[in-house]
DNA sequence: CCAGAAATGTAGTGTTCACTACAGATGTGG
DNA sequence: CCACATCTGTAGTGAACACTACATTTCTGG
């Protein structure tokens, strides 16, 4: 009893393929169309090898998840914890705006669907946030005029991260993480905003 | 020349409920059914008033940026920089747990996308981001342990603070954020964590 | 009370989507 | 070389989607 045709494509090659699909357009954004012609193979072939749609942004979320790992690896064997988070965040900077790769990171940018002919609601949400930081910002501006921030402080700088960690928050809040887990997150980046703050009179 | 039929629903009510929609669902993921039962018309009336799905959306964005920027005033009326933060930071914590509303921000939210049939997949990637935070809080339990951090830190909110930093740094990336950008956002999330450090020998 | 203007409800339209039937191709075991 | 198992390409399938034609209703101005 013959094994069968043997499969004609690589499928680790066409999983990355994949990733940079689901990557740059979400996962309801990606489309099978999509995804078969740059994995350089046939619908057929697709849901033979990984089920269906789900099924393969799993198989591409575990290659991900691989490849990352060793990284975080290298991050947690950095020797203090200031050290850890400046190694990953700093990496996570360069990394997600590395034109190798689409910009962001598949575990957030996954979530984030555009489909064909939306391509400009994510823009159209981000001049929003982008309201609220200019107000931040000019908030932090005087702070610094007015001798609270510190000389050397960039409140510009600061009233990004500020919104970035409200966005941060935000993606946590939507996927489950309950208030006090939001407090602590913010009880923590307060204090950056402290290091930034002139000593009390 | 009469004036016509006059509308028999309420321009504003309606908002509020198509901005729940998006605010659960995503742009992409409600659907002009869901819009419309929520809503209380019919899809004629939706678009006589609203012109089309995204004219529906920039309007609720318009209705949500207005209700959240006397909150905003609020919060940069804080005396201080560090202040400003808190009350920004802790309110959104409170805000976006609030079972009122749905969870998250909408000017997040609305750009991730949960069609029928693929609820699950945002907590598929919140699982596989929450791998990389309990890697991280083991490292910072290790960091407490051998003095590296302060005896009075809690190394599960420093390892949630550094993953929500790490989070809303890609949605930045993904919405087009340089490097410089992101890295100045590092920059200043590990001072919190220098924060928790203990002292120099 | 009547003519015109605008909103409403019903019932679709064409398109796009994830997914698959089927026939032919290509391999292996006996 | 033959029976069988598996892959491949073509060509669809039904369902869901954003959006709309149309007849009807409800109002205003004269």
């Amino acid at each position: 009893m013959g094994m069968g045709r043997p499969r004609e494509f690589d499928a680790e090659v066409a999983l990355d393929q994949a990733m940079e699909v689901f990557w740059r357009h979400g996962y309801e954004g990606a489309t099978i169309a999509q995804l078969t012609e740059a994995m350089g193979i046939n619908p057929p072939s697709l849901y033979a090898c990984f089920g269906n749609k789900e099924g393969l942004l799993k198989a591409a979320l575990d290659r991900y998840t691989k490849l990352r790992g060793a990284w975080m690896d290298e991050v947690v064997a950095a020797p203090t914890a200031r050290d850890v988070a400046e190694r990953m965040l700093i990496g996570i900077a360069e990394k997600q705006t590395d034109p190798a790769n689409p910009p962001g990171c598949l575990l957030v940018q996954g979530g984030i669907a555009t489909g064909t002919g939306s391509e400009n609601v994510p823009f159209e949400l981000a001049a929003r946030r982008a309201q609220n930081e200019d107000q931040l910002r000019d908030r932090f501006v005087r702070a610094k005029a007015e001798g609270d921030l510190k000389p050397t402080s960039d409140p510009a700088a600061l009233a990004r991260y500020v919104s970035a960690v409200s966005v941060g928050m935000g993606v946590m809040a939507s996927s489950g993480s309950d208030c006090e887990a939001l407090r602590q997150v913010a009880t923590v980046a307060v204090q950056a905003v402290e290091a930034q703050s002139a000593d009390r009179a």
